[in-house]
DNA sequence: CATGAATGAGGTTTCATTCAT
DNA sequence: AATGAATGAAACCTCATTCAT
């Protein structure tokens, strides 16, 4: 099963102006956007000014310009890279696991998405904060709802949710555990372990409502992999 | 037991200039908040200048300025005005029912969150996207915390939650019912019922693990009158 | 002879609106003059704002404007009073001269000033800082003359002065003696005596080179009455 | 001995944005300062708003902030400019005296101030109107210490003037020297050679009271370089 | 390609003054 | 006469974006 959005146009090709090549066109672009992050985190997503982001660079605004067509690219490269992160995580996670519940699915969801906002705060100011243009909005519904229908089709051709449970039931549950991170970070409770277990509970909890006798129980990753030959992580 | 706000000083107290008392003015000021949901809902938050305010007030910028000490002042007004009319309605709903239960409780502080957001849409985008400035976003945390308090301590001198409950579990319970009706608008399933009843479920489920043999039975509210004296609503 | 500056119109009646004849009004005008010296010297003459006159008089802004015409009328009525303020104190000390040298005039005069100043502060700000428009400038202009010609006529008739010395002569001494005292105050040096015997010196230095021997050696005031009839003080 | 501000740190350089280096930059910040004092000529320091400043340099507003950080910036390069002008202007006179006594200083020094703001009419107005800012008092402060102690190390170690004379005598010939001028503007008297004698005899006088029998002699440039190794003009 | 000066629309806010009540 | 809400010109300043070099 593949928890990645390749389906979904990454967000951020269609606005970038070129693809950048060069070994110093990279560095550049990630200069970029390693001080966008910077900003974001000192200052909020309206600290993300051109100027701000280009000085922080210290790369003229004239060569930012070469790689993102505007300012919204760079917050479009931002969530872009954002979503492919999360998606590599919980895919990482997911492969490793010896053995497939819905509650071992949600744990390992709920820490990947920890995890992930740990490893780069600027990402929980732009998920939520995230004053974003119509574009990216609407970038970001498709991709949770791609999301949510591969895990719909993966967990009920595994026969770990009951074959009637709808597609929503899954973007919600995914909604809520990312939810809980904000809260986490928001109520400054990021290290405290009690709102992990609270989430992990709250959200095992809603799916389990839809969980087949094995979704409890659990099924080996070999047993599964016989089942299910579609490869687990990447495509 | 009181569900409003009045310990959290009003925001927009602080900002706001001239208290109207006139009719007039009142109509004025009516206007300029009007025109303000209506530019957040079509634009969001960053759409809300005070030029573009005031010009679909059609009023002078400089009336607005009578009455609002700056921009920030007029979202505080917005945001105040939400938790009023949230607290007002949550209290309301609790007030008339006929038995108290965790999940009866979630389901009116659901059905209330859900009426609030439908009737004022622009509160979706201000709740959700606007935590701007730090006075505003201080607020909104203080008043969390005093109703998740509050909650509290209704609940464990009502016997509904184990005693050991702790505050910040009401709290996640309050922003999870709160994040569901966002994620209903996100989602354009506001009309949809399954989102309530996954939301209700989701919530009470969380809760009912704190939950007594009370706390899920529920008690009669004329019991619990006798149990608990302060009035259950309003002051 | 007289150092009031009656010849010269009145700066305030020029742009007053109503001459102040009930106790009441009088007495607005008061609170209203005494508002606008407070917030200049607290913030200099750029705080004189029509807003905080009036709110710091207690005194509402259409009030005001029954009183004073416009911004300027107050800033003129300001300069009016401090000069009246001026002239009475200084022909109030020579008046009390016993001996009328051109050195003990300049003694009386420049202490004059000092007291003046230091009895409304806010009149070092106007006067120098003085952001003013063409009419106040030229009444200040006019009565710099009307001073220095007054002086001038006494002094050759009183015998002090040589007489070809000309007007400019006495206007530059009085211009001095008010530099004094602003670099007096501008330096804090306000309590500061070496500034005001500097200020002495150089003063009556400067006209002393103009002086007759009678006007250094000094002349009774008895002896002066009778040779200058007109009245030393008031008209 | 070195008339030159240089130990006081340049007001400019501190809010200037962007250092014009290219020609085409160069000519733009002449055309905005140049603009800038046209409207303080005409206007007064108050009109010189940044919107008049670009309009009459023919300046769009936003270039004018790329060279000025804000409009004190401005005020601040002008008065720069002034101190800076004026002080190689008195250091150039002195450099060419060929005796110096205590008059003969003077008469270069207030020779200096009259060309200096007959050349530039706006500085006349923003010496005297202009205190504006407190970060450009206290430079304009300090400046006028620095000048001060450096003209009291010199007159002493050269034996003109008595050394137990304080140096804020010294502060106060400069102001007063300033000031003839000044009143010599005010006065419409810029022509008249009268002031001019008036102002070098009043501060001569004034000054020579400390004056050593050298003092008012004079010292001849010759002798004086033998005992004042330190060079007389530049650092 | 690379640069960064130039642009000006547009944002926030203030304030003298008027005029309906 | 007394009031103070209403007005809007005008002040300051920022910033995304372009384009000549």
């Amino acid at each position: 099963m593949s928890a990645s959005s390749r389906q979904v146009t990454p967000l951020a090709e269609t606005s970038a102006r070129r693809t950048p090549v060069q070994r110093r066109s990279r560095e550049r672009v990630q200069r970029i956007l390693l001080a966008a992050e910077h900003v974001v985190v000192v200052g909020g997503v309206d600290a993300l000014t051109t100027r701000a982001v280009a000085h922080r660079a210290r790369v003229p605004i004239g060569t930012l310009y070469q790689y993102f067509a505007d300012r919204d690219a760079i917050i479009a490269a931002l969530i872009d890279r954002h979503v492919s992160a999360m998606d590599e995580r919980i895919a990482g996670a997911l492969a490793k696991l010896p053995r497939y519940s819905v509650r071992s699915i949600v744990e390992s969801t709920v820490a990947a998405y920890r995890e992930g906002y740990r490893e780069r705060p600027s990402d929980v100011v732009l998920w939520f904060q995230g004053r974003v243009n119509a574009e990216i909005a609407t970038f970001v519904r498709e991709r949770d709802d791609l999301l949510a229908r591969q895990f719909h089709t993966f967990a009920i051709a595994a026969g770990l949710l009951d074959p009637s449970t709808e597609p929503f039931v899954l973007s919600l549950a995914f909604e809520l555990a990312d939810r809980f991170m904000e809260v986490a970070y928001r109520h400054d409770l990021d290290g405290d372990d009690r709102i992990v277990s609270e989430g992990i509970e709250t959200v095992a909890g809603h799916l389990e409502r839809y969980a087949t006798a094995a979704g409890i129980a659990g099924i080996d990753a070999t047993e599964l992999a016989s089942r299910w030959e579609a490869p687990v992580v990447g495509e």
